[in-house]
DNA sequence: GACGGAATGGGTAACTTTCCCCATATGAAA
DNA sequence: TTTCATATGGGGAAAGTTACCCATTCCGTC
């Protein structure tokens, strides 16, 4: 059974270069065309495909709005976007519309072949310059969350102030926790509003929370 | 010039599987071999290679360990992970370690092969069923900011004030900025208060936080 | 040995927050 | 029409916070 594949993409030229380079794969059957996300949403209903081989940018409906609307109607079909825009940012746009896939027009026509016959498995394929800007962006996202360090010059004592008043604490339980004087306690965080350039308990907590001392699920 | 290789594996057999697939590539020269992570560290230092082949799993020191401390000290090595686990948690940790790749041993050769052409072009390869679970993680760190909605019963006035509250300002600053008295303020904390069951300012902003109300970030 | 940072703590004052009490006006739903 | 939720606001009290003043002790560095 071949993989039904529809090809939708403003440019006659570019949908003709790719059909001539589909039919060399007798695993592929092209089952229908497009030239905008219109006429996108129309195939998918009809001939219900494996794979959509998606442009980005369209007049009218964009590639992203078709791509979310298909993924709803129809989740069994892949949906690989294939465009000459590079940029990260509409990349992750089609990734969170639903694509399985993101091929640049500039990728080697194996490339273009391998990615059908992956996403048609309901697998993900990434061009390796792609998948790169992914994995930054997703380590980005990560990490964040974990500058540690740089207290900007606390002491120890301070970090374990500030730690329980993130955790809502009032300066008598902080030091009846610490065995020290509830005097002490706000000797302590006068101390770390002045260090900090900070002016209440409530960016105190912000301030530990984007340091991570604490990690808003828990407590 | 090829492409120097280092393979670190606990396994002969794995090894000399590789070195007979890399061996008929003519652009991939092997520099060197090991069998732990500490050798990958040593071989690393002393051979700078493009690229080492590295099993996740070793005894003592292993893959992800290996990779962080090689990265630290020669990031222009790339490292592609090859590893029996396909679970997604190892494959994040090597990602987050450093890692350029992620092959399944049970990869077709030439993907392999792929894979270290690509990694040692400073880009990134995913094993196609790899590349899934990471845009499906990435998805779900992309999304999981944006519960909104659900504000357990709070009106939007409570909303509102709430807001100002995770903005820092005290009730007399939002009075002002709402043109209502204090008590008013008041009384709608207490209410939040009342229905999200908190009994502190610091508490308030956390829930504001967790509910995207504020970003931390800007503010 | 003097100096400075870190930790400790007392006093005082102004202000803020939390939690009760009370009430009125409005608009929508029962 | 009465009832309910929402928004409004006053009074008061206890507790908590912020911001100054002051001091002692200990420890490591110059």
């Amino acid at each position: 059974m071949p993989i039904r594949v529809v090809i939708v993409d403003d440019h006659a030229i570019v949908r003709a270069g790719m059909r001539m380079l589909l039919q060399s794969d007798p695993e592929i059957a092209i089952v229908g065309e497009g030239e905008s996300g219109a006429d996108a949403l129309a195939l998918a209903r009809t001939h219900q495909p494996d794979v959509i081989l998606m442009d980005v940018s369209m007049p009218g409906i964009d590639g992203v709005e078709a791509t979310q609307r298909i993924k709803q109607e129809n989740p069994g079909t892949a949906v690989l976007a294939v465009t000459i825009h590079e940029g990260p940012d509409y990349f992750f746009r089609m990734l969170q519309a639903g694509a399985s896939g993101y091929v640049p027009k500039r990728a080697a026509p194996e490339d273009l072949m391998r990615a059908i016959h992956i996403v048609a498995e309901g697998n993900v394929f990434l061009e390796p310059g792609i998948a790169k800007d992914l994995v930054a962006d997703y380590l980005e996202r990560v990490e964040e969350g974990s500058e540690r360090d740089s207290f900007d010059g606390l002491t120890e004592r301070e970090r374990e102030v500030l730690l329980h008043i993130a955790q809502d604490e009032a300066n008598r339980a902080i030091a009846q926790e610490l065995s020290i004087s509830v005097k002490t306690v706000e000797r302590h965080i006068e101390n770390i509003m002045s260090k900090l350039g900070l002016h209440s308990r409530t960016e105190l907590v912000k301030y530990a929370i984007r340091k991570n001392l604490i990690s808003l699920n828990d407590t």
